[in-house]
DNA sequence: AAAGATTGATGTGTCAATCTTA
DNA sequence: TAAGATTGACACATCAATCTTT
């Protein structure tokens, strides 16, 4: 392969910082949260989003519009949390929406898991990108998704 | 759930910032080179690495080492490309190690896909980025990743 | 036809167990 | 025992196809 196909050295090491943090940060979160509270990131963000809202029931679009989720990754993810007793689903009067209620199981695994899980953003994340940087660092994740938004919008 | 087991606004901001740019990013980037040239993410990874070595050809440790993977990881996905003929395994005089080979499809299939991967890069990533805030971007990356790469050892 | 939801197939990633050889 | 590698089970994610109701 010849070198012009590649990236700069500048832009490389920006890159390769980005997805090397990325693999760090994730690989730890979820490996930490799975050990001590038998949650998986998918898990934790659909308890997390119940958990929040008033009557720990939302329908199943309402969290597919809240995480930005595909229905059918949502739809097997509840199901496996449904067979797994952190979720229920009940039929509603309309029979086109399903709500999706948070158990009291799920309620008692996102209240356990959650102070432990914001101290390992902060230790891992917010504290070492560090006060100084922090808003810059938003900034430029702001500016990339902006460019991403655009171009879906382009596409539909 | 209390206010004071979640994160401060600001705090919140930069994480949910974060984690939004990275589902759009990799989303995109993925779809692109898997739509266009028929590769995840994980075969570019694999194809990058073995294009860049001299004989296109690479122990499965050795391979293990420059990406990260588990080897586990590493096995199922040499598995999955050798029976799509993007590699080739080949025996070695030590029975331990087996090589890894480049195909003549695989290297067609890198050649076609990196300039555009490098664009894709370029245009949704770098250049949203800009160019003043790339080297404080690139520092809080490593920031994090020194964190966590020092909590790693810690748990060797 | 469109929206909400489900399903099945396939590819991906992790863990634990296993195998072989040094 | 330890390193390199494989395997099977399971969870996760995406796509295409399907179903029901409006």
């Amino acid at each position: 392969m010849s070198d012009d196909m590649w990236l700069s050295d500048r832009e490389q090491r920006t890159w390769r910082a980005f997805l090397d943090m990325q693999r760090l940060l994730f690989g730890h979160i979820n490996r930490q949260v799975q050990r001590e509270f038998g949650l998986s990131g998918a898990d934790f963000e659909i308890l997390v989003n119940l958990s929040e809202s008033e009557t720990g029931r939302m329908r199943a679009f309402e969290l597919s519009r809240a995480t930005q989720w595909e229905k059918s990754r949502m739809s097997h993810q509840l199901s496996r949390m449904a067979a797994r007793g952190l979720v229920r689903k009940e039929a509603t009067t309309d029979p086109r929406y399903s709500d999706i209620v948070l158990t009291e199981q799920g309620r008692a695994a996102i209240v356990a898991a959650a102070p432990r899980s914001v101290d390992v953003v902060r230790e891992t994340f917010l504290d070492p990108i560090g006060d100084a940087r922090l808003d810059l660092f938003r900034e430029a994740c702001d500016a990339v998704s902006a460019v991403l938004d655009e171009n879906e919008t382009d596409c539909r």
